[in-house]
Formats: structure tokens, C-alpha cells, sequence
DNA sequence: CGACTTGTACTAGTGTCGTAGTACAATCCG
DNA sequence: CGGATTGTACTACGACACTAGTACAAGTCG
């Protein structure tokens, strides 16, 4: 996977999971850019479509910081129907090999079981510190 | 989505809905090269692809046919190993969106009503003629 | 204002992927 | 055996994606 979608998908999770929090600044394009060995470019090539995406704000002279736009309704509304696109590909996708919409349910309801038995160690809900 | 891949997806998909039974006889990478209008090359690489997953199976000067690999123990437990990636990945790709387990089985159970809907009209098993 | 820090635009190089062209090998069938 | 038909190997070219280098623009803050 090339480094600027690895980068883009942590900085999401981070996010998704309350471990970078609104308002929050992330690094500079440079600096980061030194610590993960890269071009100052492909991090800002990822700060700039986290942007587009609304998930960032950047001020030029300050930095980037999280922004607290993926809350309102109509940025909800858009996240749900990238859910529905990545469902329809998934789907396709298994019933391309041969597999029914129940064997899916079926796999994913199995996760489910396991998952809830690990979660059961923390018990504590989503978005809180690390 | 490269014409390799629509392809293979198209061939996969028209065995694993019965359009295409077992033992049957796919045209020669010639002439469905003409038909689609694309090399015969990638026809052939197609036709490979496939028969290395056990699906087809070739016999020079003669043609490629429908394998009946793909029903025994082995071949089954394999091809559930690749629905498990898959949902591996799709589950990985929706947490780094920010949804959960449960977010994707909302979605998809409430497209499995959707599909018993309309499955009822025909209210056939799956494997019958077209 | 002016040095400094920040993000940005433009360009270029490199690798990979997809497709096509051509020539080859195996098999059938008369 | 030998022509015809089938799949296969090898090569090459074009396109695109990814990354890096360099120079630029916009904002901050003393």
C-alpha cells in the first residue's frame, strides 16, 4: 500500500477513535515528513484531501488541526453514503465469487461474537484517552 | 476496472449463478477476443488466472471448460479463506472510516430485506437455468 | 516591515500495470 | 503424417500512480 494511503488511513483512525481530538494539532508537513522518512509533499498531499474530505483545517503560518466539521448532519449524511458506496463493492465483490449477502451476514455476525469478548476487558465506551 | 478484471468477474459471476455449468465449453481465447474486441492475449491471461484457482480448465487444441474442482472439500474451504480476507479487508477499510462491526451489519441486514423482497417474484433456488 | 514558519504549485523521474503484437508449442482430426 | 485449431511465452509500448526535488505564496509574530 503506498505511503500516502497508509497516512491517510491512520490519521482517519486516529480520529475515528478519539485518539487525535478535535481542535487537535497534528504535525507540520515537514516535520512529519522527517519522521516518517518521506517527502514533505506526499504529507501534504494527505493533509490536503483530508481537507477536501472536511476531516482537516489548515491555516497557512500555523498548521493543520482536526476539524470539527465531520459532526454537523450534512457531513453525516455524506459519511453514511460512503458506507453505502463501500457496501455495494463488497458486495459485488462476494457475489462475484459466489458467496450470498447471508454468507457475509454470517461471517460478519461470527466477528461480532469475538469482538465483543475482547471488548468486554475494557469495558469503556469509544472515544476516550488511549 | 481494467478489461481483465470485468472479465474474470463476469466469468466467475456466470458459474457461481449457473449460466455457465460444469463441463461446459467458454469460446476459444480467439474468438472471444474478437467479440470483446480486445486482445487475445488477455483473454488467455484470464483463462490462466482461473484455471489456477481451479475454476476452468484447458486443453490445448481442444478448449477450456468449466472445472468441477470447485465443489469438493478442499476447494470450499479455500474459497471460504477468501471470503474471510475479504471481509477482513472490507472491516479494516470501514474502521479506518470510522464505523463499527455493528454499523456494517446494520447496512447489510438492511439490504437483505430489501433483497427477499425481491427475490419473492421468482421464489426459485439458485443454481437453475436462466 | 522583515525574518520565519507554514502550506502549496510545478516539474520530473521511476516503477508498475494493462494491453497488444508476434511467434511458438501442443493437440486434434482427416 | 500434416494442416488446422487450440492455448502459451516473450517482448514492447503506453499510461498512470507515486514519490521526490525545488521554488513559491501566504500567513504569523517580534
Amino acid at each position: 500500500m503506498p505511503l500516502y494511503a497508509q497516512l491517510t488511513r491512520a490519521i482517519r483512525f486516529a480520529i475515528a477513535t478519539g485518539r487525535l481530538r478535535i481542535g487537535e494539532q497534528l504535525p507540520t508537513v515537514r516535520q512529519l515528513a522527517v519522521d516518517l522518512r518521506v517527502n514533505a509533499n506526499t504529507v501534504a498531499k494527505v493533509y490536503a484531501e483530508l481537507e477536501r474530505s472536511g476531516i482537516l483545517e489548515t491555516r497557512r503560518g500555523v498548521g493543520t488541526f482536526v476539524s470539527a466539521h465531520h459532526l454537523t448532519p450534512v457531513h453525516r449524511e455524506e459519511h453514511e453514503k460512503h458506507l453505502q458506496d463501500l457496501v455495494d463493492r463488497f458486495v459485488e465483490e462476494a457475489s462475484a465469487m459466489g458467496f450470498s449477502l447471508d454468507d457475509l451476514l454470517d461471517q460478519l455476525q461470527s466477528r461480532r461474537k469475538k469482538e465483543t469478548k475482547n471488548v468486554e476487558f475494557y469495558n469503556e465506551s469509544d472515544s476516550n484517552e488511549e
